[in-house]
DNA sequence: GCGGAATGTAGAT
DNA sequence: TCTACCTTCCGCT
């Protein structure tokens, strides 16, 4: 389930169970053992997200310690007892209360957060977010867009539904170069992202068809993608657009699943068939 | 039971 | 550009 509306809201769930409290910290599994031996029995003090990164912060002063969660493609945070104890790479536990994290790309103990987020461009969930450093970025380059907006250091908690979503909301071909994108056209999505993953957070799920395209209003039957939102084109290859009908495609663009609407975004080897709206 | 896929990233080549 | 890693789930035998 990991883009960045997720671990934002993990970390908020995180506050509300957790903050000020001391917890329990130990790893069923065992790779973090050492680590949470540590924490043990200290107080996690907050919790908080910058892109798909997790932060929580034990104790306070200079005795603060941090850990850093990235769930990656297959990891996993529950906040209630589930079976397969023995995966369970790190549990947190105040009385009833429970996180247990399973499969993450990363989960480490940190002195420092700073190196982790140099590497990170602006992310929309952020109120301290820059947009124009992104933008930067882009116009510099000649890396399609899809692959720009999947690239962390460019924008950070964007992953392979918002790229795919966000493009076709603005009619924009997902082979576009960054050069060629212009600063108007940055500022629309910029203040799309923010307001979708705004709405993912509180929704806890993915949902990008507007109002005037969802089923009931074209008189189509209901449905949702898997992650269990509504969507355009996502995971919706050789199904018809629900704006023009035209076939949604896939390929593989920055090593993920691309998919695209030919007739409202263009091909990848044309341009796009039409301005956007 | 096996194989493949899944909202991701880091490190090697 | 590729491969490895981590876990779950689903469809196929």
């Amino acid at each position: 389930m990991p883009e960045g509306h997720t671990i934002h809201r993990l970390a908020a769930e995180f506050r509300a169970r957790f903050a000020g409290r001391g917890v329990r910290v130990s790893s069923p599994q065992g790779k973090f053992g050492a680590a949470a031996a540590l924490l043990d029995r200290s107080v996690l003090t907050d919790a908080d997200a910058y892109g798909k990164h997790l932060f929580l912060h034990f104790g306070s002063g200079p005795g603060t310690r941090m850990v850093r969660v990235h769930l990656g493609l297959f990891g996993r945070l529950d906040f209630a007892r589930t079976p397969n104890d023995d995966t369970v790479r790190l549990r947190i536990n105040h009385r009833a209360r429970i996180a247990d994290l399973r499969g993450p790309t990363a989960c480490e103990l940190l002195e420092e957060r700073a190196s982790i987020l140099s590497r990170l461009g602006p992310d929309p969930l952020r109120a301290d977010a820059d947009p124009d450093r992104a933008f930067q970025r882009i116009r510099r380059s000649r890396q399609p867009i899809a692959a720009l907006l999947m690239d962390q250091k460019v924008i950070a908690g964007v992953g392979n539904v918002y790229r795919a979503e966000v493009l076709f909301r603005h009619r924009m071909s997902p082979e576009k170069s960054g050069q060629s994108v212009t600063r108007a056209e940055w500022e629309l999505i910029w203040a799309d992202l923010v307001g979708l993953m705004a709405d993912g957070v509180r929704a806890n799920r993915i949902d990008t068809v507007r109002p005037e395209h969802t089923p009931e209003a074209m008189g189509r039957p209901p449905r949702v993608d898997d992650h269990g939102g509504e969507v355009y084109v996502y995971r919706r290859a050789g199904l018809p657009c629900h704006v023009c009908g035209t076939e949604i495609r896939t390929t593989v663009l920055a090593a993920r699943n691309l998919f695209w609407c030919p007739g409202c975004q263009g091909g990848l080897s044309s341009p796009p068939a039409s301005p956007a709206r």
